[in-house]
RNA sequence: GCGGGCGUAGUCCAACGGUAGAGACAGAGGACUUAAAAUCCUUCCAGUGUGGGUUCGAAUCCCACCGCCCGCACCA
């Protein structure tokens, strides 16, 4: 940038120089810092919150536009005379600081805590009306100490189980992994396959919770309706019949009487073709000993499992064992398989399958030649003929070819056979989720260890809570793959807190997701030296407002409604605070265009190279690379990511712009929860917005001198001020950020273009927008609220009021419609009377016309809108 | 396949069922300047994805279809 001559160097805004001054100012003042113990009992409180991040080690622009928005809550709230409680934290276990500790032949300690140094650097360079004093990572010991303290609470209030389970295995990161953290089958860190393994290991009891966990999305009307339907049907409430069918003698499988299976669809019991178990059935596993073949289809399930069959569209495979099961009403005779497409997971791991009601079960009857009854008719076939061809009939009917449900609709079938089966001690009627209990063990040095010991007399013992924190040891090396802990030579062994005897530690750490599932009530007293203090839980929770990006609607948004719950069991909070998060935002991602070319690899492979923002120009003849000068192509705007190479770095647009500049662009134009495209204009637009005000302001600063009296009178521009007031107001409230920014471009525009107001007026004017601004762009509101003369702060001035005797007007200009189309407009005054409106409409010349002496059919009125004519 | 969302100027986006345009970006012209930058002024551009319906009146409500995005996905 060229730098002009003296005077107009004196005018412009210098962000550089203003944002590290009002930033320090802040900071020595306090501005930010909420008390703890009775503190501003006196004013409303309000907790903002924005998910914390993890140390990665430089902000993105994500983190910009997710913090700018919560700045803007926090601060408006704080201006309007709230007890604003907003905190910053790390949510700093997890694979990543093992993974570079295994790269650089460090410590992950090192690693996380210089990563969290470098970015609170920059989460400070943005200006965030932050209470810093608060923060905490949750690798600190000091928390960490808590969170175990929770456990063994938990542990008390049943609240933890440990059981041997099938867990998901990911053999990259040689841990365990939650069924949440397992998308397509992979792993999703790591992105491997992945495996089924059979571990013991901690899980706390979350399906307790499931229906309560259910129900209560019903009452969080401060969420996305989106994250609420994700999470119902996460949980996957289904009502159907737990059913046992007798197996018949054999001698594969004697101590098998009968076989478990869960239905939704017990009035198609008639249409049973054959039963199936998934592959990791008890029963499979007791029958592979002695049915030839029946391992190797096992062992081909397993491997085949998860990855394949996503790409092979799922072909149903299936094993038949030979047993047979017996149908509980007509005693008729079904083979047994064992299936690849039946979940252990779900239900009993057993079906019967009703192969005309039910897809699945139709390709696999039709692949295997099992026999397809029809039971239910739709409405509009005949009864005698109905049949299904390879699509399965699953809409409402009347039950057909089933005995004594023959003519009932398919519910009342449904509790018929209910009733019949219970009656006869062969089945009930029961609930079933698709939630599973919550695996928090990982075999993983950088997390909160499990404070359990394992001794040989004893068993499983918690650890004594004075012994708390259970601190990780230093002295580790990562030079091989699995679990340092386990490796370490001293510090598993240990006496067992109950007998004394030589006992071993649990050498699994918690799952991070624990750590981020109480951190925002730890926020409300970082330093006690319990998990938390009720007073200040009761005082600040729930979260009045949380923002976060998408990808946590289940993980983390779960698991922290379980956490609510689960320390309101054991007294860490109150009752009434067992939904942490009153409401909910989910903003949109940053994203940007990106820039590439086809290239050959040595093998005559193409693939694309990509290029960041910084190496490419746009010239006359496109987009060009500037290092050689040759074209690249333009693709499509997607999500700032590494791979792609279209990030912009933060950091950068901060040295270049000012954060104000950063955080204006990312209030502005796209509605929050839409994505936001970064474009190198619209960042240079913001900025040049800012020097307009600054312009604007100390422009108007000449004119108005030392005047100080208040406003009067209805000027234009006092009324343009007054509705920006309303109109900015409750668009912050409402989330609507970039309308927000559109009516301050507005006022702005209106302040710039006016010419005769009085002193007052303007003053009025301009201290207006510096403070509808200052959520915002909160430096520049500091410079020019000093600028005009102020000795405060803005960040102590209040928010304005609207007067509302400005947001009216006496007349307003009104269209005529005739047969809903625009024909005239007329000046009426605002509380005329609906015949003084149509008998002015009626009086224009163009509409006149049209009724050519004739009189309207109608005539609708609608006040201060439209007047329609209708002929 | 199921569920949710979105389609409005060249672009991003506004518009209680009531004049399609608040605002921004980009473009064009002009002013200032020796020139450029910066700044200021003026200005072009769509009738709302498509087809129906309800209504005095539809971008908005309803139905169908098309396109894009996001979840979930063998859940018995």
């Amino acid at each position: 940038m060229i730098d002009d001559a003296g005077v107009s160097r004196m005018a412009r805004y210098d962000a550089g120089q203003a944002e590290p001054k009002w930033q320090k100012a802040w900071t020595e003042k306090g501005c930010f810092e909420t008390r703890e113990g009775a503190g501003h009992a006196d004013r409303p409180k309000y907790y903002v919150l924005e998910m914390f991040p993890y140390p990665s080690g430089r902000i993105h622009m994500g983190h910009v536009r997710n913090y700018a928005m919560g700045d803007v809550v926090a601060r408006t709230k704080a201006a309007q005379g709230f007890d604003v409680l907003h905190p910053m934290g790390w949510d700093a276990f997890g694979m990543p600081a093992e993974n570079a500790a295994m790269e650089r032949g460090s410590h992950p300690a090192t690693w996380t805590y210089a990563n969290i140094d470098a970015m609170r650097t920059q989460l400070q360079a943005m200006g965030l009306a932050i209470d810093w004093s608060r923060e905490f990572a949750t690798c600190d010991p000091e928390y960490y100490a808590q969170q175990q303290a929770l456990f063994l609470d938990f542990l008390d209030a049943n609240l933890l189980t440990r059981k041997s389970a099938t867990v998901n295995w990911d053999p990259v990161d040689m841990t365990v992994l939650a069924n949440e953290q397992v998308i397509d089958g992979c792993g999703w860190r790591s992105g491997a396959p992945v495996e089924k393994r059979e571990l013991t290991q901690w899980f706390f009891r979350i399906t307790d919770y499931a229906e309560d966990l259910l129900e209560a999305l019903d009452t969080l009307d401060g969420w996305p309706e989106k994250v609420r339907v994700m999470q119902r049907n996460w949980i996957g409430k289904s009502h159907g019949l737990q059913m046992r069918f007798e197996i018949e003698a054999n001698q594969l499988a004697p101590d098998w009487p009968e076989l478990e299976v869960y239905t939704t669809r017990p009035d198609t019991l008639y249409g049973m073709g054959f039963a199936a178990v998934s592959p990791e059935h008890p029963l499979a596993k007791a029958l592979a000993e002695k049915v030839e073949g029946l391992t190797a289809f096992i062992e081909e399930c397993r491997k085949l499992g998860t990855s394949e069959e996503a790409l092979e569209k799922a072909e149903k495979k299936g094993f038949d064992t030979g047993l047979r099961v017996k149908h509980p009403f007509s005693g008729e005779s079904f083979p047994v398989y064992v299936a690849n497409f039946i979940l252990m997971d779900y239900g009993t791991g057993a079906i019967f399958g009703c192969a005309a009601h039910d897809q699945r079960d139709l390709d696999f009857a039709r692949k295997y030649d099992l026999k397809v009854v029809p039971v239910v008719c739709p409405a509009d076939a005949d009864p005698a003929s109905f049949d299904v061809g390879d699509e399965a009939y699953v809409g409402p009917g009347s039950i057909i070819n089933s005995d004594f449900l023959n003519g009932m609709e398919i519910e009342a079938a449904k509790n018929a056979v209910a009733d019949r089966l219970s009656a006869a001690g062969m089945g009930e009627k029961t609930t079933n989720y698709r939630l599973r209990d919550w695996g928090v063990s990982r075999q993983r040095y950088w997390g909160a260890p499990i404070p359990v010991v394992h001794c040989d007399a004893c068993g499983v013992v918690p650890e004594k809570k004075e012994n708390l924190p259970v601190r990780l040891p230093d002295d580790v090396t990562f030079d091989r793959p699995g679990n340092p802990l386990e490796r370490h030579p001293t510090w598993k062994h240990v006496p067992c807190p109950a007998c004394g005897k030589d006992a071993t530690r649990e050498t699994d750490t918690m799952d991070t997701f624990v750590d981020s599932s109480w951190y925002f009530a730890r926020f409300c007293s970082p330093r006690a030296e319990t998990p938390t203090t009720r007073a200040e839980v009761d005082r600040w929770l729930p979260v009045d407002q949380y923002i976060g990006g998408i990808e946590h609607a289940i993980l983390h948004l779960l698991y922290s409604r379980f956490f609510a719950r689960a320390m309101a069991k054991t007294g860490h909070l109150s009752p009434d605070s067992v939904e942490p998060f009153k409401a909910l935002f989910t903003q949109g991602m940053v994203t940007h265009e990106t820039y590439s070319r086809k290239v050959k690899t040595a093998e005559g492979i193409e693939r694309d190279v990509f290029f960041t923002p910084d190496e490419v120009s746009r010239g006359e003849d496109g987009t060009m690379r500037d290092s050689d000068g040759q074209p690249v192509t333009v693709g499509p705007t997607i999500k700032m990511s590494k791979s792609k190479r279209n990030t912009i770095d933060p950091e950068a647009i901060i040295a270049r712009y000012g954060a104000d500049t950063a955080r204006w662009f990312m209030l502005s134009d796209s509605p929050p929860e839409r994505d936001v495209e970064w474009t190198e204009s619209g960042a240079e637009g913001a900025a040049r917005h800012l020097q307009r005000v600054w312009r604007l302001v100390t422009e108007a600063a000449d004119k108005i001198g030392a005047s100080s009296g208040a406003a009067t009178g209805t000027s234009d521009l006092r009324k343009t001020t007054h509705r920006a007031i309303r109109a900015v107001t409750d668009d912050i409230a409402a989330f609507r950020f970039n309308k927000a920014v559109a009516q301050i471009y507005g006022l702005t525009n209106a302040i710039a273009a006016d010419k005769g107001s009085d002193p007052a007026a303007l003053r009025e004017a301009v201290e207006t927008l510096i403070i509808l601004m200052a959520p915002m762009t909160p430096h520049l509101a500091e410079e020019a609220w000093a600028a005009l003369g102020h000795d405060a702060m803005v960040v102590e001035a209040p928010w304005p009021e609207a007067d509302p005797d400005l947001l009216v007007d006496d007349t307003v200009t009104m269209p005529v419609q005739v047969n809903g189309k625009k024909r005239a407009e007329i000046v009426v005054a605002a509380d005329a009377p609906k015949d003084v409106v149509e008998k002015a409409a009626l009086a224009e010349d163009a509409v006149m016309k049209l009724l050519d002496g004739g009189s309207p059919k109608k005539v609708i009125v609608v006040p201060g809108r439209i007047v329609n004519v209708v002929l």
